[in-house]
DNA sequence: CAACTTTTGGCAACCGCTTGCCACACGCTT
DNA sequence: AAGCGTGTGGCAAGCGGTTGCCAAAAGTTG
């Protein structure tokens, strides 16, 4: 009944944008509890330092108003934003999601504000955003950061920051133990019988991508198999078309590929082409993103607690803004990984 | 020469926590460029108030200086804060992601920052959150708002906002054309041969929900075909089992169901039971979310162009807020819809 | 060249909150 | 009773910008 349309045509009249009512400020507080502004301050930042009696005077005239106070102007003079910036490569791709929902469980747990934002798989946006939010960030979390080493030195001299799936000396860092997890998918292919490997490579600048194929190189030629690489492609399901041509004509019989929006791509072109997974080509993912689960067939691919990797990220970022927590903040935190094997890898063909 | 490091070495003693050193402010602009704070604070934001000389020294001086604005403080003076809150009920939700990466795009591109908030599909939260941040925020987002039209009355009035998703008479709002998807649907149900269709119904708190079960039921019955409804059940694919065990009992050989993560979870159910999709039963998503495509049997669904409206609820607020453009904003968006038929729907069983 | 208009840029008062420093009051000790 | 330690709360100086107002400088005009 209430068509939204309707109104629209009223709704127009007082200019367009909505008036702001005026908002209480800690002076409005002070002056209904009748003390000044300091003691309201105190009061809510450090309730131990005002008298009990005080102080609810103060919640009570605080509540009353319905005072909240500005973050802005907590910042300004207190030097700390309450907010931290988590920078990641491709929004779009699934598995930042899983880590964004990760550091914003835990940051908002923690009464801080996170800041997203997407750098495009760009080390110019990332220093540009490194740069530009420094003020409004206290602290940082990049994600699969693109930064060579010594920006990313430089950079951690400067902010507070801790990296993830970015190996790093210079700051704290959260890796998920991509040896561990090529090696386990190794074996799996090789248990299956299969001999000849195929790596299929994911953003030259990514250094998971790096450490992926140096793993695998290494576990394969001592297992004595044949290994092929192709790539790079882009980590995307679009690319996974050419990536799937190119493993089938290397030869290969199992496919280990950088991450799983680029093993769901191949999946489907595999099956475009009527080459048969598993029967005819094992592909094993990594990240067990979205979806993974339910693609087809169901990919077989590299697990680890993502998400919970987001949160460690934020405590780690949170212990090293807050020095309280003595200075033994953990230099670096390595998220387990195992093999979930569902439908997409069997036994090599005959 | 002063020079602005000399005050920070002294700041250094700490320890664990990376020191930040002292970022230049506005007065060293000032101090370098020989004019006054006032005239820098010009030159940068309204270029065209300074002579072009004076300006041109001002920029020299602050790209040498590597200066940056304190969002901050600029926003303690100027009251508005240059950031957008996103409100979304589950940031789990894939469906969501879309319109975040829209929101996120165009606000970028309008150099706003963008806070992205999970309110949990609740409504306590939702209003805390805007209660909370109506200080750090120039606007707000709602997403699938789960607030009565009450409330959303309420806040509208006292900050700028666009809601998606959910019809308002007292704010603008981009909406899914809901009506015609539906419509759309059991088109194709009916042009297939299905006679007994069923509803599978989301969050009763959803508008969204509500319009579709609605639109549903009338177009059925004028259709005369047999309608049930299920539910309500959440909008994860883990509700699925559920929904298709009630969904069999129906006897009906058609479903529409609430969203997309409900219905992958549904195809995953009715395959494990061994019901054929779409032999024996034809199942329609909403959304077309990330997964849509490559689930098994892919899913005929309602597409729409969330990111789109994503951009568009983004472009909605600003005009909002940016009362120069003519208050003649735009108070309703309706977003098209299209049927996008993959293999999850078939002729009706005999 | 004087009178007048338009630019241009400085002064200073905030914006809302934090915090170092100090003063006062109260309760104890000696 | 004087001396003190301690707990409380006020004062005021910022934090880094923005902006209304005004005066000096520059440009126009008759």
């Amino acid at each position: 009944m209430a068509d939204p349309a309707t109104k629209a045509s009223t709704a127009a009249g007082s200019g367009a944008g909505a008036q702001r009512e005026r908002h209480p400020t800690i002076r409005d507080v002070a002056e209904l509890a009748g003390v000044a502004t300091s003691t309201v301050s105190r009061a809510l930042s450090r309730p131990e330092r005002v008298n009990p009696r005080t102080r609810a005077r103060i919640e009570e005239a605080a509540a009353e108003l319905n005072y909240v106070p500005s973050s802005q102007a907590q910042g300004l003079s207190s030097g700390r934003t309450n907010a931290v910036a988590v920078l990641v490569p491709d929004i779009t791709n699934p598995f930042y999601f899983d880590i964004i929902r990760g550091t914003q469980h835990q940051l908002k747990a923690a009464g801080v504000t996170q800041l997203l934002v997407d750098t495009e798989e760009s080390s110019e946006m990332e220093l540009d955003a490194l740069h530009k939010m420094r003020k409004s960030a206290d602290g940082f979390i990049l994600a699969a950061s693109r930064l060579t080493d010594a920006q990313l030195a430089e950079v951690s001299q400067s902010q507070p920051l801790v990296t993830f799936n970015r190996a790093s000396t210079s700051a704290p860092t959260v890796m998920i133990d991509t040896p561990s997890a090529i090696i386990q998918a190794l074996e799996h292919l090789a248990s299956l019988g299969h001999h000849k490997v195929c790596y299929v490579a994911g953003p030259p600048t990514s250094w998971s991508n790096q450490m992926r194929w140096k793993v695998f190189e290494e576990d394969a030629t001592k297992r004595g198999m044949e290994v092929h690489r192709i790539g790079p492609y882009a980590p995307k399901t679009t690319s996974g078309a050419a990536a799937a041509d190119a493993a089938v004509r290397t030869g290969a019989t199992g496919c280990i590929v950088f991450n799983d929006l680029l093993a769901i791509g191949m999946l489907q072109r595999l099956k475009a082409r009527g080459i048969r997974v598993p029967e005819d080509m094992s592909i094993i993912g990594s990240d067990d993103i979205f979806g993974a689960d339910f693609c087809n067939p169901p990919l077989t691919t590299i697990s680890s607690p993502i998400e919970q990797a987001g949160r460690v990220a934020v405590s780690m970022l949170l212990a090293q803004l807050n020095p309280l927590s003595g200075n033994a903040s953990r230099q670096l935190a390595v998220m387990p990984t195992h093999l979930t094997i569902r439908e997409s890898t069997g036994p090599a063909p005959a």
